[in-house]
DNA sequence: AGTAAATACGACTAATTAAGTCGTATTTAC
DNA sequence: GTAAATACGACTTAATTAGTCGTATTTACT
């Protein structure tokens, strides 16, 4: 409970070891993969979606890979969270306005409390903060 | 990610109508059940393993059930998810020591300072904050 | 032009975890 | 003695996460 997915450890491992590089510098998912022990085949779908979202900028072809694009400072977690997983939320009635027991809970209030708290602190977290 | 699973909704749910009975009124699993719509014997686990940890207090017998036990303001949400959870941490390695990447992990002292944000988020909100 | 090495990506399978059920024992008010 | 409650381990099912595979695309290099 209450763990992130071996999608977001990867990825930060990867975005970690993509900041170490010169500027401007290429790392493959192989170079990643081999040096932490890490799948390759799921680094790389994982890679991509952080292309996608244009936080690392992908350069194909042989002698291709994967370089920083944005200013990790602009990147909170939240955002990179969201971006591999989905929503961030400690129940799904934080996003969902379907559950059947809507109008007999009694909890519901104050777990969206704790969700706003936990995704302020992510919010005000940046990649930045992670990976130096 | 980041959920809090269905045993601990369903007890703060069931702690949340323990405490709107009258001082030393007792009420029963199936009767929690019922009215929150959840599965009886999943909750009657539930606050079985509260019971045992004095949260609450359990009377058996017919007219039987269960009853708050300790002042709701002494018990904080840490300890409250990991009676029915387990321990609390984003990664296995804030409590395994035996991570094979532990060497080249470079995001390990990042995560946990994370970790020790949502504990600590966790360990000021008492059961009483949740459920009142 | 051909090849090899990289990214792109959907579909699939395996593993793990969470959720729920069942059977049986124990306690106790009536 | 019976019925209604808690106690609890074993089991099954469902859902989620992790990992693999096949195939396509891009492009540097020869």
């Amino acid at each position: 409970m209450l763990k992130i997915t071996r999608k977001v450890e990867y990825a930060l491992i990867a975005v970690g070891h993509l900041q170490q590089k010169e500027a401007g510098q290429l790392a493959t998912t192989k170079e990643i993969a081999e040096q932490f022990g890490i799948p390759q085949e799921l680094l790389a779908k994982t890679l991509q979606k952080l292309a996608r979202e244009q936080i690392i900028q992908a350069v194909k072809g042989p002698a291709g890979g994967y370089r920083i694009r944005k200013d990790l400072n602009t990147i909170n977690m939240t955002r990179f969270i969201e971006i591999l997983e989905g929503p961030v939320g400690l129940m799904n009635c934080y996003f969902d306005t379907d559950c059947i027991q809507l109008n007999t809970c009694n909890i519901r209030t104050p777990i969206n409390r704790i969700n706003d708290s936990i995704r302020s602190m992510l919010d005000q977290m940046t990649l930045a903060d992670i990976t130096n």
